[in-house]
DNA sequence: TTCGCTTAAATTGTATACAATTATACATTG
DNA sequence: CAATGTATAATTGTATACAATTTAAGCGAA
């Protein structure tokens, strides 16, 4: 019923992208027992996709595989975002660090030009094309710090940090403030200054976090 | 032909760890080629379980997938683990940190039985053991952390951690000051003092770190 | 010989069929 | 009426069959 997003990649990751959305958009809400046939038949494919997405979204940690159970949507809790920003706070910096050294001129430009595209939604108002702009911007500064274990840890549980950018950016102020932290981190980049970056990456997770726990009263639940 | 270890566990998780290890072990050097058909064979399954697998296995980073291409092992570079430990350092002084507010009674008994065995294997020399009791003792404090976004990251990548351990416990003297480090952290958590936990984290890995960087001339090899 | 095209083999992607296990409903018995 | 055991249905686990794609080989012409 439901289309797939794109088409040129496998039926296996368009399905894995199909029900990790879902999962994040509150589609399937927490608790929610995913059988496969259901799967299968409201993405039009068959079981074997189906599967090796669902083994996938295990290790994402959205969901949880018990063995001829089948799959159940894990939530996630206000701690586990709580806990995100306090590890995403080492580990930006490191990544912001790292890539001071190492980010290349093209990178500068992408992310220079996802600034400027930060500043025409924020005029906008559009918060959805934020919250990507917002994704993308980290993602440049994780693969511009050339390490392979930063990537891959941040690119592993990336929709915890997906679902909590939601929640904040919804807040204009909040989206202003980011992108001014933005702002601050590129300009700690073109500088090649190690110091001004990690710090810059500090307060701006730090200030992410302040803002979220004054937002976070009603936010995800955990289905323990 | 070889025989796959517990029989319990689904066939898919079994082969998920059978390759695992094999790459880890080097069995499967890193660039070699994965052939689904090859993998089926060598562990008298079909093809299904092992697809799966190596789809996790892409997540944890040990292959990569390409479609209509196969698996290559991806090796793990000095460089990565390095990284690796720069990462640990802020992630465990967290997980101590937090471990040392929330560790029950049945884990503090888990980890001193854990040290008690170290002492012992240290005794007799038992490297690999050893490593194992290492790689234990840490699960324990990660999962005392009671935080699921620091297990779901410290298991992600375990077996990069894992490698390391390898390399760094082959040296009993380095064995000696872990177990010493271990003790420091284990005081720090029967007495509940967070900050006492983080700091022995952070001098534990530091340590660590500083003793591989004098054993890393020639160790992993990347292969991009 | 070498370049290029065609074709065949190998490999992965997907679907379906079958086996094993679990959950549910119903009947039987105390 | 409650409890339990059995049978049936539903669901997952595994294997196999088929389609799509890539790689390689073979063949021919310049």
């Amino acid at each position: 019923m439901k289309k797939i997003a794109q088409a040129h990649n496998s039926l296996q990751t368009q399905v894995f992208r199909a029900i990790e959305t879902a999962i994040l958009d509150g589609v399937f809400a927490p608790g929610k027992n995913l059988t496969e046939a259901m799967l299968s038949e409201e993405l039009g494919v068959s079981r074997t996709p189906v599967r090796e997405a669902l083994r996938q979204l295990e290790f994402e940690g959205l969901v949880r595989v018990e063995t001829h159970k089948g799959a159940v949507v894990v939530g996630i809790s206000e701690k586990d975002i709580r806990d995100i920003y306090a590890i995403r706070m080492q580990i930006e910096a490191l990544a912001a660090q790292w890539a001071a050294q190492n980010v290349t001129e093209e990178e500068l430009s992408a992310l220079q030009e996802n600034i400027a595209m930060q500043e025409f939604y924020f005029q906008r108002g559009d918060c959805r094309q934020l919250r990507d702009l917002d994704s993308d911007f980290h993602t440049l500064i994780y693969t511009a710090s050339r390490s392979r274990p930063i990537c891959l840890m941040l690119g592993s549980f990336h929709h915890y940090t997906s679902k909590a950018r939601s929640i904040a950016l919804v807040d204009l102020r909040r989206a202003q403030s980011a992108l001014t932290e933005h702002q601050e981190i590129y300009e700690a980049l073109t500088g090649r200054d190690c110091e001004k970056a990690a710090a810059s990456a500090i307060r701006h997770i730090e200030k992410a976090r302040a803002h979220l726990a004054a937002v976070l009263t009603d936010a995800g639940e955990n289905k323990d």
